[in-house]
DNA sequence: AATTTATGTCAGCCATATTGACGTTTCTGC
DNA sequence: GCAGAAACGTCAATATGGCTGACATAAATT
């Protein structure tokens, strides 16, 4: 089998087959560690996201975490009383806002999404393999070239304020 | 805003938070492109998959479809028929085995999806301006290897016989 | 002739997303 | 102090895109 490449609009750039198949492939197969663990524990991808950015991210209010993963309340309602039941993130009210209910993660938590991360670390750690410690610095920097940097939420910030390693190149 | 770090098994090597998080943000702007304009056409990401597929790969078969998106024929048939119905797709029985339906983007088809690539071939480009041809290379090379090779369905055989350019550093 | 393969289809279920409406508590501005 | 806005929760209805199981048909294979 060959790839095809259908007929781009006269005049314009070549299109970049290559990097939007492998990226589906590769985020594809990224996410499919998580998902085959997670069913174990009858959560979908959904519960993960939750409980990732609450894990790494003590505190975050619900509204962060609306900004982050771009679902509405209703969404994020059902998934986090799951969580909340289960015993996986635990709610405390603000200190100086008292309407706000952070969001922390328990150990039992903790230690779910770390494992989760541990299976995508195997995967990742394999692959800055074939590309060096050079190469890595140059995939941080395509990646973060590839968010959108306008309207930022409080996760995005975070990740934004930590430097890129200068290359060596 | 600062990340927690949570508390590793003990003895493991360090989790991958950072590239973690920015596949996670990387991915969904990449498709967010795509997203916007499918729903002018009241299609879905379902919808393009299938189209970006076919179009690519032309006189892909249903089963190889299956294959590449992991669905089931079920979820699969809806989407395709919406797409035949609507004149983005046609079938053509196979040659060699006539129980065959071999799938073509119609001109239609083509349009679209060069469409929705331009949009995320834009994103791309100024991504990989960023980290120069090399670092391009690197990107490449690390997004193969994040991809599962055993079992590989008949794209990812013929993503996988592209070779990719040696490393110039 | 019997079986297997490739595909299509019917029926129903589940997870995750949506919009719209409404209620409570708490903070903020005047 | 009171009005209004903000942060959150929740009810109801709906859509999308997955799933399983069952069954049908045509064509290839044995």
């Amino acid at each position: 089998m060959r790839a095809a490449e259908p007929a781009a609009a006269a005049g314009s750039e070549p299109l970049r087959w290559d990097i939007i198949e492998l990226l589906f492939f590769a985020y594809r197969d990224f996410v499919g560690d998580a998902d085959h663990e997670l069913e174990a524990f009858g959560f979908g991808r959904a519960h993960h996201r939750v409980m990732h950015f609450v894990t790494r991210y003590p505190g975050l209010k619900v509204a962060d975490l609306l900004d982050v993963l771009r679902i509405t309340k209703q969404s994020l309602g059902r998934v986090l009383k799951q969580l909340l039941d289960e015993g996986y993130i635990v709610q405390k009210t603000g200190n100086n806002d008292r309407r706000q209910r952070l969001l922390f993660a328990t150990p039992k938590g903790e230690a779910l999404v770390a494992k989760l991360a541990g299976l995508q670390t195997r995967r990742i750690d394999r692959a800055l393999e074939q590309v060096g410690p050079a190469g890595a610095e140059k995939v941080r920097q395509f990646l973060r070239a590839m968010i959108d940097r306008d309207d930022p939420d409080k996760v995005l910030e975070a990740i934004f304020r930590t430097p890129v390693a200068a290359a060596k190149e």
